[in-house]
DNA sequence: GAAAACATACCAACCGGTCGGTATATTTTC
DNA sequence: GAAAATATACCGACCGGTTGGTATGTTTTC
């Protein structure tokens, strides 16, 4: 009865896949990823990979939604939920996103961001995946801009949604910078913007006149 | 002595080639375009093909080239120069970039920040093609914003690129949501944003008090 | 012992790229 | 200024390798 390192849960070739297929489709996007390449990079054979996986498309499928999983428990177990002012809360949590900009590109990009862009045309499988990923995070936050919007007053002309969704926007949008510079900085800038921000939106009205 | 629409230039094989591939491209992704495809809706061969690209990566370094340009020309003719106020034509040029959002998503996204979200990893000459055409053109809005901090005063804790390199960032994150949800909005609300942040960040210091 | 998990061998389609060749325009030679 | 030489643009059959996927074993698990 020895599990290795998750508990009730061996290290089987569909988790292998999964989590190989995280990194890989981050760096290499999702169609020069190769089935072989991800076998061989898990230490698993094809046989195996066609056993747990319906066809390629249906791994990227289920790797959006391991995707949305880890990182679901790494946000839900994040200190930020601490912050008992909901102002505070968002900006905790924008500063965690930022903690996580560290080490090599295809570290700390999102796996759904990447992926659809390749896919949205092709797959409504993987498009529909990605989506779910994406917004389901952002409505993550929607309760804490809206106690932010009871506490602090509500900015005119946006909706608790369009800026949890911006916030995703300006992470997604600094990914493409840094790729294409090479460099985490455009990411972290996108970040110290997006804080700026929002801190301008629900200080503004408490601070003035 | 007869040319077509672009005098002196006929429309010869690379240029076809050059034209579809933008659209290709910001559709199915590098990866996913063949070149069989790029050639059969060119409506050319294969043998043109390779004679006037070394291979497929140079045609996408040309293609990068090709949108630099193309962009480059519509920005530069476009109203939002003859705003005298450095102000205005910041938010005349946002306003322009939310004009352009119509139709479908392939139709208004960039192929630079599509393309490199593959590549950055697999081929350094593309990343610097798509890294040139995303800061080339950030470049043209940093006079204008630093206009705007001699006017208006500037902003603590920011620089003239890294606010010309967020507009960006928020328009290409506003793209991605645009592909995950199937829908222009999320690129709409993602430039409203942009808008509300660039006019507090100016309007702010001079409405106060 | 049966079903699930994995391994091995293989296939047909497709991919990027090559190659020998043609048609036409331009330049050079005498 | 005509013939020869050369360069450019283009054609499409073909090649070797890779790809996603399959068919069929073998091993492990309960």
């Amino acid at each position: 009865m020895i599990n290795k390192s998750q508990p009730g849960k061996k290290e089987n070739a569909r988790s292998l896949l999964l989590k190989v297929a995280l990194n890989v489709i981050r760096q290499k996007g999702y169609n020069a990823t190769s089935v072989d390449e991800l076998c061989s990079q898990a230490g698993v054979t094809k046989g195996a990979f066609f056993h747990h996986f319906k066809d390629k498309e249906s791994l990227a499928v289920a790797a959006a939604e391991y995707w949305s999983e880890t990182t679901g428990n790494l946000f839900a177990t994040a200190a930020y939920h601490n912050h008992k002012d909901p102002l505070d809360r968002i900006i905790a949590y924008i500063d965690f996103r930022a903690e996580l900009i560290q080490g090599p590109v295809e570290g700390f990009t999102c796996l759904a961001g990447t992926m659809v862009q390749e896919t949205y045309g092709s797959s409504h499988a993987i498009r529909l995946a990605c989506e779910r990923c994406i917004f389901d995070h952002t409505r993550t936050l929607v309760p804490f801009i809206e106690a932010a919007f009871e506490q602090y007053g509500k900015p005119e002309g946006l909706t608790a949604e369009s800026l949890a969704n911006y916030t995703q926007a300006a992470l997604q949008g600094g990914f493409i910078l840094a790729k294409a510079q090479a460099s985490s900085e455009p990411a972290r800038e996108s970040i110290a913007h997006l804080k700026k921000y929002i801190q301008m939106l629900f200080n503004q009205p408490k601070l003035n006149c």
